[in-house]
DNA sequence: TGTACATCAGTGAACGCGCGTTCACTGATGTAC
DNA sequence: TGTACATCAGTGAACGCGCGTTCACTGATGTAC
């Protein structure tokens, strides 16, 4: 096996340019293809044609880079939650828009767990402090993160009458469970390598099941 | 921080006895306390009170006592969701039963899931062959492991008439999405940490969205 | 426009760490005669 | 009941590995005068 996918462009100057940004971004493509433990600090800089030490300049440990890196992630599915949000049907009735904007979250979050699978688990691996999800570096094109889109695909339904609003407290945490876990059937649980026409018909039918039993 | 959290119990005798058994043991303490990457073949040994390479006449690899310590904590698993169905009310309504005992699968799963997290994890962590779940080490009293718990619940409903039997195919993984997703969100997401009565009924709703939801 | 100098990004060399695993061994056990 | 010997569980010593991190450095840049 190869130790370095891409050899990294040989530098002329001293300098490097943009160094944090190419620690990042090579940070990002080991998170893709092998989850958070891969984001390994020295193969980043090996990545980015750099002495190890060299990324000291621009985080103060492992951790910090990996925090940068879980950031990009959970931005990067924050807009495939709005890519589709986007492509939904256009229509005059309140009610039927609110259901299909919930139903796009939900199905923009299991495609991005299934086709960017170590993005995913790397957004969700868990993270020293408890909430830093308003960083404004876990937001989508919107402005918004994964869970406020989420949100405001259940204040549409209130607001279209199709959830009763007593029943609107909590319930973001109701409709990610049913999406999350089976994100998680899919990648690491019982249903890995199943035929993707019948995850997509399962993942229909969770999506379904959520919006009945809300 | 001490290495050694109990100091192995000297030996008298050249040989230990039962050592498989220990490094099992071990393991299981190591994987309840920090998860599957905790299960660290050294430190098992350390525990059993034996040179390190001892545990090569027990186990081939690392990866293969993991996998022992894995299904202990399926079979764990499984005996916590029988815990909770042994202590459903009695009734003479089947379908009140079969209620009960989907509730219970679902609430003694996120029972499991939050006191014995570090058990949890390893149960869902990937393993190398797909389905290995017949192992009758991963099965709990009843002979049975969590997910054919699962499904005999759902059988029930069935039989019971609370359950139409076009919508029984695949009917465990909606369920389980469900409970799983939550089960997560709660130990790694950002309900982590969140009050535990509050957890509780987020927990009750989780199960009735899914009994509604089916 | 030209020179002196502070700044600081990247270098070179080295650390200690704990891990899984291999090798040739030694000591205790249990079985055959 | 006693002895010879095969078996094999556990030992002792060592490997190479890649990691995160620290240290004192050097080279290029940009700013002040």
């Amino acid at each position: 096996m190869q130790r370095k996918i891409s050899s990294p462009p040989p530098r002329t100057t001293f300098r490097h340019g943009d160094l944090r940004r190419a620690l990042l971004e090579a940070g990002i493509e080991l998170a893709r293809a092998g989850g958070p433990d891969a984001v390994v600090l020295r193969e980043a800089t090996r990545r980015a044609g750099v002495v190890p030490n060299a990324a000291y300049r621009h985080f103060v440990s492992r951790e910090q880079l990996l925090q940068a890196v879980r950031s990009a992630a959970l931005s990067a599915l924050a807009v495939a939650i709005e890519t589709e949000l986007a492509g939904i049907r256009k229509s005059k009735d309140p009610a039927e828009i609110a259901r299909a904007k919930l139903r796009a979250v939900g199905i923009g979050y299991l495609r991005f767990a299934q086709t960017e699978t170590g993005l995913f688990r790397t957004a969700f691996s868990v993270s020293e402090r408890v909430e830093e999800d308003t960083n404004p570096a876990n937001v989508g094109e919107s402005g918004l993160n994964p869970f406020q889109l989420l949100s405001a695909a259940l204040d549409e339904m209130v607001q279209a009458g199709i959830l009763p609003s007593e029943r609107r407290r909590n319930a973001e945490y109701l409709a990610w469970s049913a999406v999350h876990g089976l994100a998680f059937l899919v990648i690491d649980g019982p249903l890995r390598g199943r035929d993707p026409k019948e995850l997509q018909s399962i993942g229909q039918r969770v999506v379904e099941m959520v919006e009945k039993g809300l």
